[in-house]
DNA sequence: GTGGTCTAGACCACG
DNA sequence: GTGGTCTAGACCACA
């Protein structure tokens, strides 16, 4: 499921490309399966077909996503690509907190206290 | 100290926050402390006064240091709110991460492994 | 609507942000409107585009405004946040008097003449 | 008492009249008592001269207080005048929230709640 | 001198 | 087209 927060500061198209990788990480999409077309996707959430466009190009040059002229877009074999991008993000985060001179077991606090939070909410739902 | 990478993309006034975090954080600002004046920071920089008060701008808005007509912006007192907004970031990052499915225990070898090779990193500095 | 009176000397900002604080509490701006651009605005009241951008980015940072890139500013849940921003000035000014040793059954005798006053006027235009 | 809050966005100068208008209106100060002098009261709360100065000359234009050559300030017969002065303030606040809108039974509940706190922080001193 | 406000005009990313 | 950022230069009130 792709969902769009409009009032999130992260571009449109960068939300795309991260519900994908999400999808694709957690196994909902898989090697082969296609994914709505540009336009499709673009009705379905009321967006501009420009920016699925954009996401679906972005997939596309980090090989997470291939596209057959006429067919559509599928999952590309993945080999960890989309895990990859995903937690290329929260290693440049981690390097700016420590840039900031955050203390690495402060650091490690965090993940702890959110992770634990995070479980209560699975359970919760 | 304050320094700013004009080739980073993340705003000017936002790298002027940080820094100011980070020196309340650090303990190298304290309570009552008096900042540069706008005017002079934006000199020591070469920048535009109008882009130091957007970031003293948003630093009391947050809390964090107070402005007091003609004589100049101080430290609040802090509360951990500087550092809270250092590593807001990376927590929303983490966020991410354990939504995109990753393992608490991955991010966290995650962050003692960049934290281990930024330490090397400073220490052959 | 929104209207600036040069000659308040209430900074202009602050007046564009009372008028749709004050259109959402009437209920004039519901969830979800769309606001003017700032600079269809500014070009309305003959300002300068940042002196809207700036009341936009006070009311954002508030929580009753949110804006999206490329698509405008639209007003958030109110959750009463609005109305709360209108009676600000008055809680002070309450808490002044109350500081002053003023009677709360006198300050309430105030207000209540004023009221009946500016019904009045109301009537009477 | 004479206490400056320089984190206060209303000037120092307008702190100090309201401190004496409501030290008059409660009785600590009474007609014929002299101020301290503006040397003094600077020293005391390291202000500029300049700016107490400025608070005398505004009280005493106001007539409230009265300046002898050579031998200080002096409260004035106070006719309701100091009295006056600090409700002028709520009338402008009132005035101010029924421009915007606000409902009358709004206020005088405000007023009601605010007072109740009030009288609570009171007891508990 | 300080911060606060406003104007004018520019560039960018997003949609 | 939109908002976001930055620069340049101006005026004001306060201290």
């Amino acid at each position: 499921m792709i969902t769009i927060n409009p009032s999130d500061k992260t571009p449109i198209f960068e939300q795309i490309c991260k519900c994908v990788c999400r999808d694709i990480a957690v196994g909902t999409l898989r090697e082969g399966d296609r994914l709505p077309s540009a336009r499709e996707l673009a009705k379905m959430l009321t967006l501009n077909p420009n920016t699925v466009a954009k996401a679906y190009g972005m997939l596309e040059r980090d090989g997470i996503i291939y596209s057959v002229q006429g067919k559509g877009c599928f999952v590309a074999k993945h080999e960890g690509k989309a895990n990859e991008k995903l937690t290329e993000n929260f290693r440049s985060a981690v390097r700016e907190a420590l840039d900031a001179g955050a203390d690495p077991e402060e650091l490690i606090t965090v993940v702890k206290e959110l992770s634990l939070r995070y479980q209560q909410n699975k359970r919760s739902e």
